[in-house]
DNA sequence: CAACAATATTAGGTATACCTAAATAAATTT
DNA sequence: AAATTTATTTAGGTATACCTAATATTGTTG
């Protein structure tokens, strides 16, 4: 009886979701919020209802309208990720968990000067963009659309805490390079030391040509 | 249905009205919460069974606990308030209500390292110390307590949004001076310029003797 | 001291976001 | 195709913080 998420925390999860793998589902949704899966089919037929969200088969998508939404919640996300990293000391691997009861309590007004006083950064520290309807024009690629090599991290866009650790620990943020090989259905990535993640995760992470 | 008041809102409004006046009542946080009455009895109930506050005759007080958990909780609140002026360019006078949800957001460890970057402030921008069981061993005066004349303005207690308005336009922050004079039941304020306020207020705002 | 005003409480009800247990539907395996 | 596993929904219920209308209590004052 501690945590409640609200609409905000429903759209969010779903936008990033869909932004890293192609689209939502309930367990993805339920695991990633921490509630049941009843909450979410509930909470779900609520969003329908107001045309924030929409199913194909079992796969879940923002609607045009649900985007808009998205747009100003994902930014204040972003946002408050940079404020914990640069003003609460959070390490850029836990900030996205940091911020979790920030990210509501500002409006829009108020961030936009909290943004300016951060120094007006354009990216989190994950490397995802706060303005999500700016387009970066940088060639991205997630790691199932390259072979394998040495390529730059760009960003990653499913912030689940165990996997930004382990980029963390092996001192690969975004901006720095790795090299990754495939293995079965794992990929096995290195920066200063090695680690493996499920192909599941492929479209998570997007990668740039690396020039050095 | 938008704004819900939690635990540590009404300690903080019982907290204020006694640090202020001497005692809490329901109208008061009533008011103070922007809900009903009924609600304010009811919810009083809770937290006389939790032993936070004692009611005697019709005032209420904090007990030695709730004055335990008063302290981070005015702490957490006066840390917010520097953080909306430094940080979110909000006036002084406009603090206190811009931070009602961002003091709920943020733990006491990362609110000890954002008011560490925050440069250390120990006093909000009313002049409310942040650390309520350190004594600032000043000779504070309530208006009611001194002949009318001319002092520095301390700190102001009961933060207002009107009342806090009506010092800002005045240009009398805490630090600067004021002339006071009594008028029936009100007392004649002025700094730039001359307002009104009831008697009642008195023993909100706080002065120490004016050496210019 | 009765009358009126101010303050507080009771009674009965709402919305939101949760939950467990059980049922159903869809996708994979044997 | 039947059996099993995975994903989703239904049913029924909880806690928290609110509300209005009505009633009771206390304080003030003519
Ligand atoms: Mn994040
Ligand atoms: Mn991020
Ligand atoms: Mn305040
Ligand atoms: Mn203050």
């Amino acid at each position: 009886m501690d945590f409640r998420n609200n609409e905000e925390d429903y759209i969010k999860t779903i936008y990033t979701l869909i932004e890293a793998f192609g689209s939502a589902n309930e367990i993805g949704i339920s695991s990633d919020l921490n509630v049941s899966m009843p909450t979410v089919s509930e909470y779900l037929n609520k969003l329908e209802a107001k045309n924030i969200i929409k199913k194909f088969n079992r796969k879940i998508y923002l609607t045009t309208y649900g985007l808009d939404l998205a747009a100003p919640i994902m930014s204040r996300h972003r946002i408050s990720e940079v404020f914990a990293v640069k003003m609460l000391d959070v390490p850029w691997e836990e900030s996205h968990d940091a911020v979790m009861d920030i990210e509501h309590s500002i409006d829009d007004l108020h961030f936009n000067k909290l943004r300016k006083n951060l120094g007006n950064p354009d990216r989190c520290p994950h490397g995802n963009p706060i303005n999500i309807k700016e387009n970066p024009n940088i060639m991205e690629f997630s790691i199932n659309q390259v072979p394998e090599g040495r390529y730059k991290l760009s960003r990653i866009i499913y912030e689940e805490n165990n996997l930004l650790k382990k980029f963390a620990d092996a001192s690969i943020l975004p901006g720095q390079n790795l090299t990754f090989y495939r293995d079965g259905r794992s990929i096995v990535i290195s920066g200063n030391n090695e680690f493996k993640i499920p192909e599941k995760l492929a479209g998570s992470f997007r990668l740039v040509t690396s020039y050095e």
